[in-house]
DNA sequence: GTTATTTGACCCGA
DNA sequence: TCGGGTCAAATAAC
């Protein structure tokens, strides 16, 4: 299990480190005369998505302190027993992203998100102009992972797909994927990625962006925003204490009416390596729909390692 | 031959 | 009873 903390400490190391690389990025551009108004806007909500990622990302490490699944490699001792899937369909975490797609990729509204799915499901939904795909990890019967995640094009906009996730992909490929020792984040020219099964691992953007996901919208939240966003344990300065340059999104992440008028941002990996476009998902949202809203996740319960190097720079550069 | 997808049937919860 | 979610056999793709 000791294994499964560290990969949640890479995921969230990583995610800071694309957070603080985007702000300096940001700060290139600021002073840059040539730097248009909206590339600033766009390092901005990708910077805002990043924390907003890993806030996430403690929130369901407290969630899952309480419900984290035990796995183990071929043995029958995996989760998997198929009668308790309608029990966890209850309980595992659910929240939904709404994704634009490029219909010129073919892509037919399975946006690609970094991890192997497989589509065990389809079927049309009363009132709905689109059938709804299910898919599961490709690696649930072998280690047990239980992530799903439903595919759905959205009525009122076909070029958007409405992805529901449930539960957190707990396979050891998936996490070991979405873990990049190489934080650098550039926008790299179009990669030719036609087979998800057998294409190289994803950028670190690219996994990022999407491991978390951006959550514009979830169910059963009915949290106040209170709830979502009490008081920030981290001390901002810990992050990047060097120059500074923590504080100022850190307190602009505590901001709760800048927060309440930003935008999340979910850059489309495949889209974007395919297009060479950079596929923002763009959902109006503020951050009570987040799934941080569900009554599962408060940052209350958030139980941090003590031993986690937040003061340590070298864990940032 | 192996793996992924399709699709009708079945199961469960509301 | 109905709709959503999953299963599993058949089929397709590689």
């Amino acid at each position: 299990m000791e294994r499964v903390i560290n990969w949640e400490q890479h995921n969230l190391i990583n995610e800071l480190a694309q957070g603080k690389e985007l702000a300096k990025q940001l700060s290139d551009h600021l002073v840059s005369s040539s730097s248009s108004r909206e590339t600033r806007q766009f390092l901005v909500e990708k910077i805002l998505s990043c924390y907003q990622k890993s806030l996430a990302m403690l929130n369901y490490d407290a969630f899952m302190g309480e419900h984290r699944p035990t796995f183990s490699i071929g043995t029958s001792g995996s989760p998997n027993n198929e009668g308790d899937v309608y029990k966890k369909r209850k309980t595992m975490p659910r929240w939904t992203e709404q994704v634009r797609v490029n219909s010129d990729t073919g892509l037919e509204g399975h946006p690609e998100d970094g991890y192997n799915w497989r589509k065990y499901g389809q079927k049309e939904i009363l009132g709905a102009n689109y059938p709804r795909g299910y898919y599961r990890c490709t690696h649930r019967n072998v280690q047990g992972c239980l992530a799903t995640k439903q595919v759905q094009r959205s009525d009122q906009d076909p070029t958007v797909v409405e992805v529901t996730y449930r539960g957190r992909h707990t396979c050891i490929q998936a996490r070991n994927s979405a873990i990049s020792p190489t934080p650098i984040v550039k926008e790299e020219p179009p990669k030719e990625t036609t087979n998800r099964q057998e294409k190289p691992k994803p950028s670190l953007e690219t996994l990022l962006s999407s491991k978390w996901g951006l959550s514009v919208k979830t169910e059963n939240l009915d949290a106040r925003q209170d709830d979502v966003f009490p008081s920030f344990p981290f001390s901002t300065t810990a992050v990047e204490p060097e120059n500074g340059e923590g504080d100022y999104f850190a307190d602009a992440l505590m901001d709760d009416s800048f927060l309440d008028k930003f935008y999340f941002c979910a850059p489309n990996n495949a889209q974007t390596s395919e297009s060479g476009l950079t596929e923002i998902v763009s959902a109006p949202t503020s951050v009570t729909n987040s799934p941080m809203g569900d009554p599962a996740f408060s940052l209350g319960k958030v139980d941090f390692d003590l031993d986690f190097p937040f003061d340590n720079p070298d864990f940032f550069s």
